[in-house]
DNA sequence: GGCAGAGCGGAACGGTCCGTTCCGGATGCC
DNA sequence: GGCATCCGGAACGGACCGTTCCGCTCTGCC
């Protein structure tokens, strides 16, 4: 088991190489073409493969790690004192996993296994947690919910420069103004009817037929 | 000159249609190819290459548009009494346009005119004025720069649902919860050194070579 | 040393998509 | 009726991309 050697490390090498590759990749272009992974990645298409069945398979993998990161966040987050801290550090560590674009700009590019579909109800499960939580403290505003704080994620993630490191520091900076906003406020309520779990999750509804161009209206 | 009749009037409506059909069309799919356009305006392809010279045309004259009335909307908001108020009614102002969604993600898909560089500038200038008069006021937290402020113009077209009015209201719902934040804080400052003007124009750097592909990193 | 086969690079294929052109027809105007 | 304008939509040509496939290299084994 453990005499990988020669040939065999270089391809357990790659493994990891063209996960990273397609990380990058699809998170500065979700529609990239595949050869940009190979090419980034500094191998060969077929490399490629060999280990995904195609583009769908690829992307899904790509996608549940998004997914397990953004669970094992959560996890960590809840293990913090008080309610507010842990809603903070999952905030945090999420965006700085730049997890959420991942997951947002490949919704719909692929076919969802069950595992997936169970991991984001747990997701969406923790992220309730929290927010309840920082509820309980009573330092979070009574009128965010749980959307409110996926839209917030949402939001971060849309916010690119160029290089990768002045963008996290950007979406750090963003956050702290939208935590400040979040804290238990003195002015008025938050306009509108609060965001519903089904108009976030529309993008998973299905990827199926192409056939249609009526996201919106 | 006023007696447009029969075939001139339809002409003339077929403008008015066709320019707000492609509005509708990249607002919800910036590369939506242009026989979508024309489909949605209920017209032929012709009708569309008569007004025309190419897609590049239709998508400078759109994202003119955009920033005239992003212009607009700060000369408007500029009337307010005081300096946030000022600020609160152009970020509402823009936002509820859908005006920052067009420019941001069909910046780079076309090469922009002198005059619209010229515009651009204006534009800047404007939302620093407003920026300038809301610190001077004392509302707006010190750490807050322009930048800021584009910045969170990005983040709040990144948010859409389903249905066009709701996507509107959960924007100015996030946009509330941005506002709360952007009040004279008293805690700890914004982290990171702000945005600059360089980090955020970068889309509009140029728009020719197609080969590369790495604006991240 | 030689052989089988895993792993791989990259050219080639087939198909889709899309911007643009073009032609025939309809319609108002003189 | 003839001409100019405007239009619908088929057709064309080219770009792009997912996938397959061929031939090469290197390793592990006898």
């Amino acid at each position: 088991m453990t005499n990988l050697s020669g040939r065999r490390v270089q391809a357990a090498r790659n493994d990891g190489t063209i996960l990273a590759a397609a990380r990058d990749v699809f998170l500065e272009d979700p529609k990239a073409p595949i050869a940009a992974v190979a090419e980034r990645a500094g191998v060969g298409i077929s490399a490629l493969y060999r280990r995904y069945k195609g583009k769908d398979d690829l992307l899904r993998t790509l996608c549940h790690d998004g997914l397990r990161t953004y669970i094992a966040e959560a996890e960590g987050a809840a293990a913090e004192a008080d309610g507010w801290s842990a809603l903070v550090r999952f905030l945090r560590g999420v965006v700085d996993a730049d997890v959420h674009s991942l997951t947002v700009h490949l919704a719909g590019t692929f076919t969802p296994t069950p595992q997936m579909r169970a991991d984001a109800v747990r997701a969406g499960d923790l992220a309730g947690d929290l927010v309840a939580r920082a509820h309980e403290d009573g330092t979070l505003r009574p009128d965010v919910v749980v959307a409110d704080v996926t839209l917030i994620l949402e939001a971060c993630a849309a916010i690119r420069v160029p290089g990768r490191e002045r963008t996290a520091e950007l979406r750090r900076r963003h956050l702290a103004l939208m935590l400040d906003g979040m804290r238990r406020a003195d002015g008025a309520a938050l306009p509108g009817p609060p965001p519903g779990a089904a108009e976030l999750n529309w993008r998973w509804a299905q990827s199926r037929q192409p056939a249609q161009r009526d996201a919106t209206e």
